[in-house]
DNA sequence: CAAATATAGTGGCATATACCAGTAAATTCC
DNA sequence: GGAATTTACTGGTATATGCCACTATATTTG
């Protein structure tokens, strides 16, 4: 009885997917942040900084969205960038509401230069995990962080739960 | 040119391992957090209950090494928890500097009773990502998370970076 | 055994992330 | 067109998590 108390204590830890992304993120966090070296800035940040770098312009909304963040969230990740003068917010031209995310000069002269830290941190990653292992993973997770996935979850509640 | 720059970019975050797994973390945490109801406790909450319970009045450095995490983050991860009195710290009799952690008798309850809502999200969970894909993806995290990867992937930096 | 060093935890500070309650601006509905 | 509603963001509060400096207690060394 108690036995099976362990045993069933044992396979939450083991068997939590939540739990297992957790984990792998506490510690993928941490060798990603090592690899940024003086930088002054975390993996995610980085993460974030290439975002904006690459949906141009996005609004706050559309940049939480692509990022899987509340928007408030966001925005309190985005201040300690603001106050770094690596991103800015302009307000957008047609709807006053949306405030549209950009790096600064200063943001894309720190995004570009810590592209090779990334590099050498994905490649250590793929070395250990192997290319093809990590490439059928990050598909795995995109589709774990997707809408499509949300709304699978969400439907099989109805019937099964 | 700037084609070229764009799909580095957009190459840094299809291909970030680290991204994806925080993005995948922030979605899950999202629902198993709901999967928790009314109960107070978020996701990451339970899982640490359960852990803690596992292991049986480990000391906060052997808790902290089984949930990947620094040290000092558990203890202020624990500091809501002993608030509310589901879990207490007890001093080790051998070595006074260690503290062993347990759950008390609410805690113990609590995790008891949180224990179905996990199975719902778990269940859940590998109704969408198949049972055989699931247990290969805790796998693989499982591993991402071990001392042996981080050992890994710092011996891949000697030779390769 | 006393000094030097290592280990376990604590507390402060900073970022990461979520929820909720506003505020302001747009859109929808009589 | 004006009221009701929805949308985009902000600020407050709480947990999650890491680093560093510090304290107390072992352990190691000479």
């Amino acid at each position: 009885m108690i036995e099976a108390m362990d045993k069933l204590e044992n396979s939450i830890w083991a068997h939590c997917s939540s739990s297992s992304v957790r984990r792998a993120s506490r510690q993928l966090g941490q060798l990603y942040d090592d690899a940024m070296g003086l930088s002054d800035l975390r993996g995610t940040q980085f993460s974030l900084l290439t975002q904006i770098s690459y949906l141009q312009e996005a609004t706050q909304k559309e940049l939480a969205k692509a990022m899987v963040m509340d928007l408030s969230a966001l925005g309190h990740t985005l201040k300690p960038l603001i106050r770094d003068e690596l991103v800015e917010l302009v307000p957008d031209e047609k709807d006053r509401r949306a405030k549209r995310v950009r790096l600064t000069a200063a943001g894309r002269a720190k995004q570009a230069d810590l592209v090779k830290n990334w590099q050498e941190a994905q490649r250590r990653f793929e070395t250990v995990l192997g290319a093809e292992k990590s490439a059928e993973l990050r598909r795995t997770l995109a589709f774990i962080a997707s809408e499509d996935f949300a709304k699978a979850y969400a439907a099989a509640g109805q019937k099964g739960g």
